[in-house]
DNA sequence: GTTCGATTAAAACATCCGTTTCATTTGGTC
DNA sequence: GACCAAATGAAACGGATGTTTTAATCGAAC
């Protein structure tokens, strides 16, 4: 037993039982829920058999909880946020983050692993600890410094206020895009690209800092840099 | 069996099966969801039979969409909101308008009412559509037209985003709270009373519109009228 | 070839859930 | 009091689900 387990797991796509019923696991997690999903059409999906989930997970909430796990690697981290290191200016930190995250909200890599983690974060469970801690966290602690840097003399209070004022118009487009097709029409808000919502939350913050011309003025600033 | 049967509906608490049904399931509901919920624990709590689901209301998903059209109802029609009329300012629209909001998501008269229909709402089912139609849209159009108003140079797409940003920033505090709360404490965000909050709001979307002075501002708008 | 642990396969188990059935009771009406 | 529709109560049904059990299969080490 040197090496033992993973016999093959040369494909990728035919990878170990335990990856597939994982991969399998995530999409249907996020597609029904915890209740929603049965063990049975996951083992289905992943071409195993029923009791692989309880040999490899021991049980379906156990399952569960490795689905998120792994869900929030493949949505990206977000302690790895390509930012300007150190030396960039305040204002291009937040440009930077903004762009970020909406194009992570927007378009995301893994679109099931995204929203099982949404899933789990509307409705906290057992598996909110690592993904708040490993996902969430280090982009909001991040964000604070960056508005800490262009707002020194604000308290606290204000200065979380400001943030969530950031994170609320970035996680809108995720959040209640269902809803916003079922109002406005599925083409009005399928024409909003990332690229589009991108600049608007980013001018949008930034005209609320005092950093950019207020949205609705007629011109956009003659000299100013391009959003 | 002296007093026995009440059908009547005399006392407002131990009104019809019919409504004890409706109120237990609206609490288990959103609690719980469709999946989670059970007809027996609905029915013990509301003091029923387990066939009186069925006799009254079908079946489980029937109970569930009437459970959600109650709730849009105890949560407070969005088409009632007391901005001012007419002849109002469209600034103080606006400001009616995120004060209500802002107040209707963070102290809603109904708090069952209210996690229910945000329920549905992230995970649009067959009961989506009341919701969105007699509670959402109106809002919705009601702040497209003010924000018509205050920005009538503006193309229909930026509107849309700037409607949007508004609405993130409102819902935020009720679709994100219990993150929040994981990742800056309990206690910092208990600290958020609906005042501030709504100030914060009203003050951040002013400044992107150029109405306010800007977030971080040494002092607040020397003249300006008070936020 | 044999042996042993790891893995897979098939069936059954125990439980829970939504639903139905049927008998009984209740309150009002003739 | 007799009758009837509305409502309630208790039990069971059929199905689905998570889990367990038992046996068969596979792959490498001796």
């Amino acid at each position: 037993m040197v090496v033992a387990a993973q016999p093959p797991a040369d494909t990728p796509d035919d990878a170990n039982a335990r990856e597939r019923l994982l991969a399998a696991a995530q999409e249907a997690f996020a597609e029904h829920g915890f209740k929603g999903a049965t063990v049975r059409d996951i083992c289905r999906t992943a071409g195993a058999n029923i009791a692989a989930v309880n040999y490899y997970f021991g049980d379906k909430e156990n399952l569960y909880i490795e689905a998120v796990k792994r869900a929030h690697t493949c949505a990206g981290r977000m302690d790895t946020f390509p930012v300007p290191p150190a030396g960039a200016a305040p204002l291009d930190k937040l440009r930077g983050f903004v762009r970020e995250m909406v194009t992570r909200m927007h378009a995301p890599a893994s679109p099931a692993a995204m929203k099982l983690m949404m899933r789990e974060m509307a409705d906290p469970g057992k598996a909110a600890h690592v993904v708040v801690t490993e996902f969430i966290q280090p982009a909001a602690f991040a964000l604070r410094a960056i508005l800490r840097e262009l707002l020194p003399h604000l308290d606290e209070q204000h200065l979380l206020m400001t943030g969530f004022s950031v994170m609320g118009q970035c996680l809108f487009y995720r959040q209640n895009r269902p809803v916003s097709e079922l109002i406005f029409g599925r083409e009005a808000v399928a024409a909003l690209d990332v690229e589009s919502v991108a600049d608007h939350v980013v001018r949008f913050t930034l005209a609320a800092l005092g950093h950019a011309e207020p949205i609705g003025a007629r011109a956009k600033k003659p000299g100013g840099r391009k959003v």
